[in-house]
DNA sequence: GTATTTGCAAATACTTTGCAAAACC
DNA sequence: GGTTTTGCAAAGTATTTGCAAATAC
């Protein structure tokens, strides 16, 4: 895999925010950076980056995919009135893929988990937003933002 | 809301399996009894119908939506080798509600859980298989079947 | 009789792909 | 220098929508 500017720019950018950017919001951070970057190499960077396990696509609810900088798997949650969708700082219950498996005879690898709900925000009044507030750059600070333990 | 034939068929059609179709799947199956439906008169009554709570609209991985009779909230697994979707038969933990909404100081209302691994049929070889195969009869044998208690 | 719903077709939204030129190693 | 990757544009897939005709109540 060849080291190119426009995929360490995407990586970069990616790894930079705590939200979970959909592919269209990606291509406007890297665009401030590279403006002649296409939506073509966004997707396919992306594409390339998950295969890897550099980062992860996600399946959330809503039409669009998105991508998260942290390639540790961990439980999401969206809000219902804003879409924004951040992670949830608990550790993953590893015991309930046995119990799924035996409920139904398939041989269970893992599980994903998205909580809905609202957001700090949308509680506070700023209700049926649409659009999330921006990217927010990740960072270390104990606003909610708890370490994820590793997983069980 | 009329009681019109066709959201009549589409709903017992989609009661019908346990199977998880698509939106096309249904189209097909309806199709069967009657021919001149159309796929836009599919998707705008299974809208219809999960705003109403009488159907679930699921949003598992992959680019389709998938739609399922049972209105009771449950777990699910997908077979990452066919692509099929089955029921997980095992109490929906409500507890972790309150862990994740104090984590991340979200109202949390709920969550969906997604397991993955392989099928049983897909364990006995018959792998890489793209397509579910086909719609299954809902039943209440014992064939894995197990009864889902209500939510906790 | 009137409001809802349908079938059809066109439009939309998101993502993927073909291809020649450019970039990487 | 040969292979991978890019930008661009066109194509593909899933879903939604406008509208006149048909249907339910």
């Amino acid at each position: 895999m060849r080291n190119t500017e426009q995929r360490r720019v995407i990586l970069e950018e990616l790894v930079k925010v705590v939200s979970h950017p959909t592919a269209v919001e990606i291509y406007e951070m890297v665009r401030k950076r590279l403006p002649r970057v296409s939506l073509g190499t966004i997707y396919r960077n992306l594409e390339i980056l998950a295969q890897n396990g550099t980062i992860q696509k996600l399946e959330v609810a809503g039409t669009q995919k998105r991508f998260d900088g942290n390639a540790t798997r961990h439980y999401h949650v969206r809000c219902l009135s804003c879409g924004r969708v951040d992670d949830v700082p608990v550790p993953p219950i590893a015991a309930i893929n046995d119990a799924a498996g035996e409920a139904t005879n398939y041989d269970v690898l893992w599980h994903h988990v998205e909580f809905e709900g609202i957001c700090p925000r949308c509680q506070k009044g700023r209700e049926k937003v649409a659009q999330p507030g921006g990217a927010e750059v990740r960072s270390n600070a104990n606003e909610g933002a708890v370490r994820l333990s590793t997983e069980v």
